[in-house]
DNA sequence: AATTACAGTATGACCATACTGTTTTTTCCT
DNA sequence: AGGAAAAAACAGTATGGTCATACTGTAATT
């Protein structure tokens, strides 16, 4: 049930005298906020209303800001796209970074870490809005300019965590790689048919069988 | 590079005396042809340019009609998805099915199932357009409505070719129709990032690494 | 320390454009 | 001739981007 983002959100007010202590804030410090503050909110659109739905107008109203200062921030709507994606890569990689430790040995972690990955990034608001950006990508040449570098970042975040926490099988390096990359797959096709085919659990379960068969490829040491 | 959909192209003049044989057609049967015609500009136009950049004019234009004809056909733009989705799945439904039987044994006849399956289906024009509308379904109700029953179709087409041409392991059945239905979401998040992030091959050399695991399943049999 | 000049930031009105859906008119087929 | 199909004209609305204007913070000058 996590819902906000923790950066560019907060005391957004411009005064200084709203509260006693004063609190110098430069221009750049502000215009920094109030960009963070509209990616916030563009996010949050894309996610409530999907990419197509999602006007400079929604934007401002999310933010509660008008449509010129989204304009003065960015000079065209499409120029938000970039900051986004990046920002959804780095939450995605911070939110895997934190998950802890399950003690009881790599196959109970890494079963773990697949729930987690599934809640907190796939079927997130965060990696929703993602894939509304990918899906844009497909036929909107700009958009896939921006999006080519956070794709292949999100691509790597399995492998990323897995090589520091699980020990695999010596020799099947490669063929251990492909199998990760494949199971990320694997959640993200999952993730576009759970608005509309199975419930909730249901997919719980098929994760369930899926760590089973990707145990098979741990070894059975101690938790590292 | 079969790109073209085998139904409602063809000649499409409404003119009798165009070619000799008188070719009388009832209004009803000059009404289908024109739904037809404007469904497949439809699908053809999601394809190429996404849904949210389909217009009414887009598809009309792609279909060589004016504005008013669709919206006779169609009352409200949106009351077309549905038919598109249908067409999509049976589509879907009927190229899985013409899969020729390779000689080799139910392993060589995966593998071949699984790359037809990738190209004929996945990413192809249809299954892209597929996709689109999946997509526009998380956020958009009325979609949503549209698209369950397709939804639900499509993702047994697996279970469909699997169940009538390879003999599964007695006594797995239920693990089995799980991972066919996994392989299949697999697919589908691989087909997402076709567009941004690697080479054509490399995406066949996965469903190569694929077919090796699920192999394990099969009898080692006889083709059927 | 107070004033003034200046640059960055935010606002709301404006405009051209494109879209959906309705209505009217014309064309075509039986 | 009569009715369905297609085209064309129309109305209403929303969008993206520009602009003149006002506001806020910073630096220079008195």
């Amino acid at each position: 049930m996590r819902r906000r983002l923790s950066s560019g959100e907060g005391d957004l007010t411009d005064k200084h005298q709203t509260d006693g202590k004063a609190r110098p804030r430069t221009q750049a410090e502000r215009s920094r906020q109030m960009r963070e503050r509209i990616i916030t909110a563009f996010i949050s659109c894309i996610e409530k209303y999907g990419l197509a739905e999602t006007s400079v107008s929604q934007i401002t109203k999310e933010a509660g800001i008008t449509r010129g200062a989204y304009l003065h921030h960015f000079k065209a709507k499409h120029l938000i796209y970039k900051d986004a994606a990046l920002r959804l890569v780095s939450d995605s990689f911070r939110k895997v970074s934190n998950i802890p430790v399950h003690p009881d040995g790599p196959a109970a972690d890494l079963k773990q870490v697949l729930h987690c990955i599934w809640e907190d990034v796939v079927i997130s608001p965060e990696g929703r809005a993602f894939s509304e950006l990918m899906q844009a990508a497909r036929t909107d040449e700009l958009v896939a300019q921006y999006m080519r570098r956070p794709a292949l970042r999100a691509l790597r975040i399995f492998g990323y965590v897995a090589k520091r926490r699980f020990p695999f099988r010596a020799g099947s390096k490669m063929k251990t790689n492909d199998f990760l990359r494949m199971t990320q797959w694997t959640l993200r096709g999952m993730a576009a048919d759970t608005a509309l085919v199975y419930q909730a659990d249901f997919f719980h379960r098929q994760i369930d069988l899926l760590v089973d068969d990707i145990a098979d490829e741990l070894e059975t040491g101690a938790p590292i």
